[in-house]
DNA sequence: AATACCAGTTGCATGATGCAACTGGTATAT
DNA sequence: ATATACCAGTTGCATCATGCAACTGGTATT
């Protein structure tokens, strides 16, 4: 007897049954973002504090559901390589809205705000940029020119060194 | 010895402890396009059959983060009312972007899909549209001339009545 | 006075999360 | 060859969240 596939049809539910949990848009965030590839990365360097146990939950489940893909790393043969898949790519428009909410409704604070609101003003231009950019370091896509995440990341650099 | 205030300051991190579970975007969900306003209007015409006792506590959770607000309903002492405050009312962009993507990589059914594909396409001047209405029925303001719900309604009543 | 409606609450089973310690295989240095 | 560190997890256990069904006490209707 398995449970019921799923509550209802609509596309929002289906969503948030797949990434409604408060682990797994933390863990896209970090791959995507923060270009953490390995089990090791995410754990160490998770700015949240995940536990391995649940990582490697996630990991798992985001695998299965078609989210991520894992890979080895010829340097090492227990080293897996975490990479984003296409229909995770497609979530830049959904987490670049996410954290234009919380920047504007959470109390987040000023440097990682920067990021977020960045990247809601550069609008689809500055998501399909990013996409694109995504493609080519997870999905072997040729390089674009430019960077939405070097673009971010200096504009985080600069915030954070020059503290208002 | 309370628990930490917040895992992080990151933004997405601070909209996933907000709204991450399985239930509270659904209520939300609920009050914005279903218009569902009482607490037995949100647990009878649930289509995913929310348990009460989740919804009583989603709903208070929900009012105490300023998303929702809680007024008695004139008619019936007994009855309460619950309206979309403006930070809720903001994550309209948020919604449409998880219809959009659920439509898109989850198999979702035809005719609710009709809608989220109706509101990516709409775009911004949509969303803005419909935050409008939003405001005009949880906020009291003026009623705008375009009426983005009934638009919705129209199109998905269109596609329930034509299958294919 | 009886019935139905309303917004929840209660009790209990099951599952998800959080924490710390541990495992077994792999590379590196001596 | 041996010791050490790295790597991706696993295990055990406590606590918290969710799911289900029955129940509660106040309010309106007939």
């Amino acid at each position: 007897m398995r449970k019921r596939a799923h509550r209802s049809g609509c596309p929002i539910n289906l969503t948030v049954e797949m990434l409604g949990d408060p682990w797994s848009l933390i863990v896209i965030r970090d791959v995507m973002f923060g270009n953490r590839r390995h089990f090791g990365e995410l754990l160490r360097l998770s700015e949240e504090g995940i536990a391995s146990n649940i990582l490697a939950d996630r990991l798992g489940r985001l695998v299965r559901v078609g989210l991520l893909s894992r890979g080895g790393d010829p340097t090492h043969k227990q080293k897996a390589i975490y990479s984003l898949t296409e229909p995770a790519i497609q979530l830049v428009p959904l987490l670049a809205q996410m954290g234009a909410w919380g920047s504007r409704h959470a109390r987040s604070s000023r440097e990682l705000s920067i990021r977020a609101k960045l990247l809601e003003q550069g609008g689809p231009r500055a998501w399909d940029g990013l996409m694109k950019e995504l493609r080519s370091i997870h999905l072997g896509a040729p390089r674009p020119r430019r960077s939405v995440l070097a673009e971010l990341q200096s504009a985080y650099e600069l915030a954070a060194k020059h503290p208002d």
